[in-house]
DNA sequence: TAGCGTGTTAGCATTTACGCTTACATTATA
DNA sequence: TATAATGTAAGCGTAAATGCTAACACGCTA
């Protein structure tokens, strides 16, 4: 699944057509016909924000709908980004996990661990 | 200390001129200036990599050097990124121990066990 | 069949980033 | 004192990204 292909179907699932919906997040229908096609970039994190709250997607498909930009333009969400520079210890972690080559099941395992932290 | 302070501490423990430096990098010295100024943006991935090779720094230098690099450009460094991008449950980890606003303490211990894994 | 709505194509303007060249001021050295 | 080396200032060229406008083709409907 690529970025434009997810905008696509959750806008169609809204019932709203392209024009409306560029208009609704106040980008140029043109513009949003190529982000859709993936002839372009994925757009602004500003315009991303509008889109989310536009298809009033949950937060679980904000961030798959983050991930997917992201991933169009060799980045990562700007959340994670965030996140990632603003702790040392998240960059040391990561590292480590990296360098030990940690697996899914491995990473799953952490995630368990981190939900009962607290 | 950001990422000119960095590179300019670490070129003259070599001993090392700007020129010298910015020659062996294969880059033009007035560039290199505006980098140790700060006047620039720290350089592409290439050019950090071979300026921690004619540094002949450690792996935890060089970490630091690329951390550096990220963060005068609002971004995160070049290994992290791909390993967060490469990898859905390490999203999903970071965004939990986001949410769940995770300190420090809490995450050297994840470092900990880690380190255990394997 | 005339017109309207829909998506698309082509191309433009602006901004930002990267790295360079040329020339300068200052300090050290022959 | 003339020259050489060092760092810096100013400004250029190129490329890529963001978002736009204008115009088109196609289908539906009055």
């Amino acid at each position: 699944m690529i970025f434009g292909e997810f905008i696509k179907e959750k806008r169609q699932e809204k019932g709203i057509t392209l024009r409306a919906f560029a208009d609704k997040v106040g980008i140029a229908p043109a513009y949003m016909s190529d982000i859709e096609k993936a002839k372009r970039n994925a757009p602004t994190q500003e315009i991303l924000e509008k889109m989310v709250s536009v298809l009033e997607l949950s937060q679980q498909e904000a961030n798959e709908l983050f991930d997917l930009a992201a991933s169009s333009k060799d980045a990562i969400a700007q959340d994670l980004k965030e996140y990632v520079s603003d702790n040392q210890n998240v960059r040391v972690a990561l590292r480590k996990a990296k360098d030990l080559n940690l697996g899914d099941d491995e990473w799953i395992k952490i995630i368990e661990e981190i939900m009962n932290k607290k």
